[in-house]
DNA sequence: GTAATAAAAGACTCTTTTATCTTAAATTAA
DNA sequence: TTAATTTAAGATAAAAGAGTCTTTTATTAC
């Protein structure tokens, strides 16, 4: 796996607050874990990552849940995966070898920085606002079941 | 991490087989683990499972070790990473999601599966004799350190 | 045939990731 | 101000991945 099933989650969460964001009520995190198919305890401890990563603006008690802490346009993709999986998939050796770059490279050195480059900018090129429209205009899914 | 331990283990293993098979003799395991600085036992159980795909052929007693099973040049990365990790990188879903396809896709499944087949062409485009000449030729490195 | 060598096999441990459960703190509405 | 609601926080558990250790089996060389 590429990302980390938290990390994924995280995204799917982040995709799904965008959707709701039209109602300027606090999503309520059970609502969503419900929706997802995702264990709430967990969802609520990667949300609380994207809160403290400035992503997400969280509100207890009732009517309370989380919002998008900035306009959904501004949100890439790749922030998400920053703020929970941090840089290690962009810079990682694919070999595993430590200290590994143009200097020192492993044999797959050269192709690999390409692929590379190409999944940040898949990452990257999407927003959560035209992912969310993407979403809604193609008929796209977001739930694990 | 794209490919799991066991897995890049596994290609820095074949490599170094690959690079010693001029000699005709087995490849000893520990000096293996020893010039790849990779745990005997753990690097033991991968290449089992090398020699139960037939990638490599091993022999016991005084003498003994592994060797490749079949020429350097009919031999790519791919194999051992498909021989070690599966086909799961390959075919999941980036963002997790079960079924995820062309007739069910995530927001993210197109550019995904450019990004996935690079990937599997990287590491198809790469013999075992190829890389070896590389390492040999350009000095690149296999060990851990 | 015996002793030494080296891989095979399996049990076991440690760490990280994923997931759950419980209690605390904050907020709302009545 | 009290009760209900909902996130925060922390402890615990389960699962998977990584790594170690011990015993067994096969082979070689003497």
């Amino acid at each position: 796996m590429v990302l980390s099933k938290a990390c994924t989650y995280g995204v799917l969460a982040s995709l799904y607050v965008a959707k709701q964001s039209e109602n300027k009520s606090y999503v309520s995190i059970r609502d969503m874990s419900d929706e997802l198919n995702i264990s709430f305890h967990f969802l609520t401890k990667i949300l609380q990552k994207l809160t403290a990563e400035g992503i997400l603006q969280s509100h207890k008690g009732p009517k309370g849940g989380v919002l998008l802490a900035r306009p959904a346009q501004s949100i890439t993709i790749l922030d998400v995966v920053l703020a929970i999986d941090g840089e290690k998939v962009f810079t990682e050796c694919v070999l595993g070898l430590p200290g590994c770059g143009a200097q020192r490279p492993c044999p797959l050195h050269n192709h690999w920085v390409t692929v590379r480059e190409d999944l940040k900018e898949m990452f990257t090129a999407k927003t959560l606002a035209a992912t969310s429209d993407d979403i809604r205009e193609l008929g796209l899914r977001l739930s694990l079941d």
